[in-house]
DNA sequence: GTCTATACACCGATAGAC
DNA sequence: GTCTATCGGTGTATAGAC
């Protein structure tokens, strides 16, 4: 049997969290106070600190609960890319929905909120890297085997893709209508789809030699 | 005749503007109060809404004074570029630096403060402006007569490198050990190395036709 | 131009009634 | 588990002495 529902509805430890998240999106950082958290939710102030013990808590268990979210969007998402071409034009389109959500503010202004605090740092860290991994085994996946990843580690280049999405969402929110991050993944997507068929040129090898077939020992 | 300055030393509006930077650097945006502040740069509270009116109008201009800084010192590292490797090179000279400095850190702390209001937002993507119009010329001078050039506008790169730039620090800041900033943008060096033999290769052409002769006219 | 003193709002966090 | 009431602290900002 399903568990008797109160009339607020869902649960309040996930009504706080969900609070917590809107007001990171729409006040920033330095904007969520539990009051504020609080008003938006439409709940007690004082069940912040008796569900999370205190504000700071609660905002990494909020991006904690949203970072999970998203890492199963993208496993999903990025497991139909195949090739570099492909891989962009999904990442592309993931960013964009991001965008529209506001995923990535949120953890921008989580991020920016954790400076000076190293355990608030790497607990937040430690919640993208579960994002950025499943990132880093789609770049595996679909670039494996092309010469580029002998070059370019992919949790390196996942790592950069994190930070180039979180830099531009935090750079858009400045100036929505001049920050060009549309104009330029699509830009990155022309030229992803001519790296493709350069990397398979018989040029490519005799930059990068092919990798040394692991020939049976003895 | 110079101006005899008082026994404290230097003008008072820049003691604030460096404290106001410092205090970013240190405590971040929402450790970043008139008190703090004033604490770090040894005078009184009162002086900052006397001098600049508002906290935030403060931090404001102290952005501006540093991003005018490193607008003049990429300008003058940039001017050694000649192709991409070397592009390449001095970018990641560059940003060490900057990330010994934290001016980017600065720089994305004030950035994270401006979420959701508007008027802030836009000045400081005005002063970010200025500084990657810099970056922008840079990559103008050094890659513009390559293929890569009639695909990625030099101006949108510019905004992506300091998206990634911004992006990198603020995630490294959450857990210096491993984030694998240096890491990547090496790995971007060689990336480049090669991307510059394979952009002057006679393949391109079949990829991207050269640019049409601006034929005279009649 | 710089200081002290202060007004007033809001903060995180807790105690205790329900 | 949720509420009200409240503590001490800190925030921005200003008035007024010097």
């Amino acid at each position: 049997m399903a568990p008797k529902k109160k009339s607020t509805g869902t649960d309040t430890k996930k009504r706080i969290l969900d609070a917590t998240l809107e007001c990171l999106r729409t006040n920033g950082i330095v904007g969520t106070s539990a009051r504020a958290i609080a008003a938006i939710g439409d709940f007690n102030q004082a069940l912040i600190f008796y569900h999370f013990g205190s504000v700071n808590d609660a905002v990494i268990q909020a991006v904690g609960s949203m970072t999970e979210r998203q890492r199963d969007r993208y496993r999903t998402r990025l497991a139909e890319a195949d090739d570099l071409a492909e891989l962009v034009t999904i990442a592309r389109d993931l960013r964009e929905e991001d965008a529209r959500l506001g995923s990535i503010s949120m953890l921008a202004q989580a991020f920016a909120g954790a400076a000076g605090n190293p355990e608030q740092g790497k607990q937040l860290y430690a919640q993208l890297e579960e994002w950025t991994g499943v990132v880093s085994e789609g770049i595996e996946r679909s670039l494996g085997d092309s010469p580029a990843a002998s070059i370019v580690s992919s949790e390196h280049l996942a790592f950069g893709i994190s930070a180039l999405f979180v830099g531009m969402e935090l750079l858009s929110a400045m100036d929505p209508e001049k920050a060009p991050t549309d104009e330029l993944l699509d830009e990155f997507g022309q030229l992803a789809q001519m790296l493709q068929v350069l990397l398979a040129s018989p040029l490519m090898q005799s930059l990068v030699p092919p990798k040394t077939n692991p020939a049976p020992s003895s």
